[in-house]
DNA sequence: TTGAAAGCGCTAACAT
DNA sequence: ATGTTAGCGCTTTCAA
């Protein structure tokens, strides 16, 4: 049983039923100037009469191009890289560019080495760096020696070698702490994230200094680290919330811990928001997913990402290096009121659900 | 400024400093046979002393490979994708491969061509089709004239053309079911999936099948179009629990409608497990991140994915298609019993949450 | 505005 | 067991 020939349209083809050269047609491909309108049209005609799609291997071998974007990652949280994901390859397809997912585990002390053996063979033409793999410094290393484009996400050092995208943490998680004072409440548990992530300082320097502003007092006793977990968020909501003079609300800096701690107060017969406000931060789908629906900060998490992407598509397309200053571009959060958060009541409340 | 050199290494400067041809360094990149003992070390240390690493865009050139796997999707469940992802870039790593993401939308008309169009650029090695795309007609005919090897993750339809992955979703949800009645529940609501998902009718009919095998007769009123989504899901299971006669328990056919049916039940003052059963299917994160925590069915996602991934990385090695029957590859699932099910109590309580 | 020829770095087919 | 040679399909000089 003879196998069907399976050879592809090549240039050569396309340039023979135009009656032009191969180089035309590259032109054409490539959108370079110099082309006349009637040439043109004549190979532009002739690729979609055979229907012709130019190799990408053999473009990237003549022009030292790939047309490959890296998204490098080492984040557990599946929303968060949903996200980034998702906005990522967007700006990608828009761009001809595709996208190559490579989680790392940050505490492989050969990652680096990996990094670069990937790096070599596949020619990306950039990578996106998402937290907390942004700051990894062997990572940042491999990535530098190998001098290839690099776009971070939210990176919490070294901001001066490469083009950044971020959102504004300190100021939101200001805006979120001076919200919850506006309800009243001067009792607020604070749920640390975790420490290797940037963002974690940031959101507890924002929630300690608009406390400042304040003049309300912070008591150490209520900050507790969360680890951005699930699960240590509950361990620690519980803490706080069995405490002889328990907080009024809790600021969690990420959704999952405030999750955890509607949970547990939802457990320990305490109504959420009556007895107990809880705030959130990102907006990720469980913040709608559970009742009562969390007041959070909406990161913009995939235009991040796109904006990331954009950077280096433009970078790869003109061909020149980001000269200093790098680029970098600032995102607007936005924080989101729901059902979470009410002002304190000094009575508690039997526990039963409102409504 | 100079710009530096980046030129690389390549297989010519190994060979010379090998003193071997290009051919011979070749083999030992391709682990081919017929190498000695000793050229084969000293190709090795060349390799290593120059840090040389082929250039994939060449081998891909010459070989006509690409190393590359396509994950096609259209899923907009972040915690599935993204466990199927994790699945098939291990699997992918272990063999050389990388994995390229590509989202589709499936309702764009011209996602066949879109798809031709990718295939023949890249020369992806093959695509692993998660639902609801693995059973889309168009997607599968730009596949099948591409003739790339395609192997689909829990495919409902036209299960003889090409290689599939799959776990039993008729079995587990007849298994779930089965526990459900074992607990003396009578009256079990059901919360269907979407009508584009080949598992949809699967669960249904789990849970049909074994209510007929107790002669438990169907109540059509208790089964709801829930579309595995949260929010249609919640309308669902006010519906059902606002029904005069009130099931004593609910099985949803995905985690986030069963997540929806307990915040229903909490709002309505109905308390989890003891006024009314709620399970899940998946186990997603949000089965641990609600309370009660859900019992549901443990998938093997990631390990479907990796399986997939595993068929195609072997195919392309062997460089040899498969031959009829397609294999196929029967993955276990899992009843994972935690605390939103329990018996039936005649006596509806008054909201409060237990322990 | 257009084209010819020389690679890009590798693998394949065929020597030896 | 090893080498030679001819491409893979495109882009890049450089010339016309």
């Amino acid at each position: 049983m003879a196998q069907p020939e399976k050879r592809s349209i090549t240039i050569r083809e396309v340039a023979d039923l135009a009656k032009v050269s191969i180089k035309t047609v590259s032109r054409v491909i490539n959108r370079e100037a110099g082309v006349s309108h009637e040439t043109h049209a004549r190979v532009m005609d002739a690729i979609a009469r055979l229907d012709y799609r130019p190799n990408l291997n053999a473009r990237g071998l003549a022009g030292d191009r790939s047309f490959l974007i890296g998204l490098f990652y080492d984040n557990p949280s599946a929303h968060y890289m949903s996200d980034v994901q998702a906005g990522a390859v967007a700006r990608c397809r828009e761009g001809g560019f595709h996208l190559l997912v490579e989680p790392w585990d940050s505490t492989d002390p050969t990652v680096g080495d990996q990094v670069l053996n990937l790096i070599s063979q596949l020619r990306l033409e950039g990578v996106i760096l998402t937290p907390p793999l942004v700051d990894h410094a062997g990572v940042l290393e491999a990535l530098r020696t190998s001098r290839i484009p690099l776009v971070r996400i939210a990176p919490d050092t070294d901001r001066e070698t490469a083009p950044f995208v971020y959102m504004d943490d300190y100021a939101a998680s200001r805006q979120m702490t001076a919200y919850l004072i506006s309800l009243g409440h001067r009792r607020i548990g604070f749920l640390l994230g975790h420490p290797d992530h940037g963002a974690t300082e940031q959101r507890y320097r924002g929630f300690r200094d608009e406390l400042a502003e304040h003049r309300i007092p912070l008591d150490p006793e209520l900050v507790r680290p969360g680890h951005f977990s699930y699960r240590i968020g509950m361990a620690c909501a519980e803490q706080l919330l069995t405490l002889a003079d328990r907080p009024t609300a809790i600021f969690a800096s990420n959704d999952d811990m405030a999750a955890a701690s509607v949970a547990v107060a939802q457990r320990l017969g305490l109504s959420v928001p009556a007895d107990l406000s809880v705030a959130g931060f990102d907006d990720t789908p469980v913040a709608r997913i559970i009742w009562p629906q969390l007041t959070t900060i909406r990161q913009p998490i995939s235009r991040m990402a796109a904006a990331a992407a954009d950077l280096l598509i433009d970078r790869a397309v003109r061909r020149q290096p980001w000269t200093h200053p790098m680029p970098r571009r600032l995102l607007e959060f936005e924080v989101v009121v729901r059902e979470s958060t009410a002002p304190p009541s000094s009575v508690p409340s039997l526990g039963r659900a409102r409504r």
